[in-house]
DNA sequence: CACCTCACACTACCAATTGTAATGTTCGCA
DNA sequence: TGCGAACATTACAATTGGTAGTGTGAGGTG
């Protein structure tokens, strides 16, 4: 299975989980590799939460492709199948294309307002990388 | 109400609705003003359907705005709030805005891949709207 | 005038997704 | 040898989207 929705009225990781499988999945992605009772004590400092609500998500994660279980004995240590870096780069190229493919010229309109508002020097990034292109030939 | 997700296995409509939303929203934006009857004629063509169930998903599609409703005598008229294009227009923009504000740089490092995949040509579009905000300054 | 039909409203059910949690099972160790 | 921790199984609730039955009201026709 993968992130099959890009959810636009959220944000960050909530743009593809739903809320306590983003939480999972920000505790995941800053520690280590962990049992399901590790996540459940670092969720529990905020909110009390089941144990097995926890167990749940966390499989269905595992379901999903985005968490990997392996056996340590009689426990399970989970960790994300990508890093975080990996996931938005992956995410971000998928959407990139989806969203060229979708709307092609469209988007391309759109570009260079999102850009200078989001921030302008990204403009001159891209040029570079066009020029490189171009050169390139 | 709105459209809140980008649906990353789908295509065309069906990235933003359902399957029969996005039929009906395909025939209310290639036709007139229509009323259920209307539509489910035109949907009956190729699949029998019943014609409360496309009352009941018109009116989800007037309660999430992107369908307007208008009694006429005793029939309701039906049309989208935007034409396609401005529908398009919109929900680009947004996603591209909310790509650039999630993932930034990354964006940005993937959109000379993604367009030159797409169509070269746009790199060109591209290039020429970034040497006429240049000379704007 | 009684009635029938048609358009619409209301209500409900199903499947999938996500959050929640009770109950059942297994296995190591005290 | 039996307890407790970790895991498995199962299920329920809310939400979204597809489906459709039943109820209501108004207009035309016999």
């Amino acid at each position: 299975m993968k992130i099959h929705s890009f959810k636009t009225n959220e944000s960050g990781l909530n743009r593809f989980f739903g809320p306590l499988e983003a939480r999972i999945m920000h505790i995941l992605w800053n520690g280590p590799e962990m049992a399901i009772k590790d996540v459940q004590v670092r969720l529990a400092k905020e909110q009390a939460i089941n144990f097995n609500t926890v167990m749940t998500v966390m499989n269905r994660l595992v379901d999903k492709g985005v968490l990997r279980k392996r056996a340590e004995g009689r426990i399970s240590l989970f960790q994300p199948t990508q890093s975080l870096e990996q996931f938005l780069e992956t995410q971000s190229k998928e959407l990139t294309n989806d969203l060229l493919e979708e709307f092609g010229p469209l988007v391309v309109n759109h570009m260079l307002d999102a850009l200078e508002e989001a921030d302008p020097a990204l403009i001159e990034q891209l040029e570079q990388k066009i020029q490189a292109l171009k050169k390139e030939r």
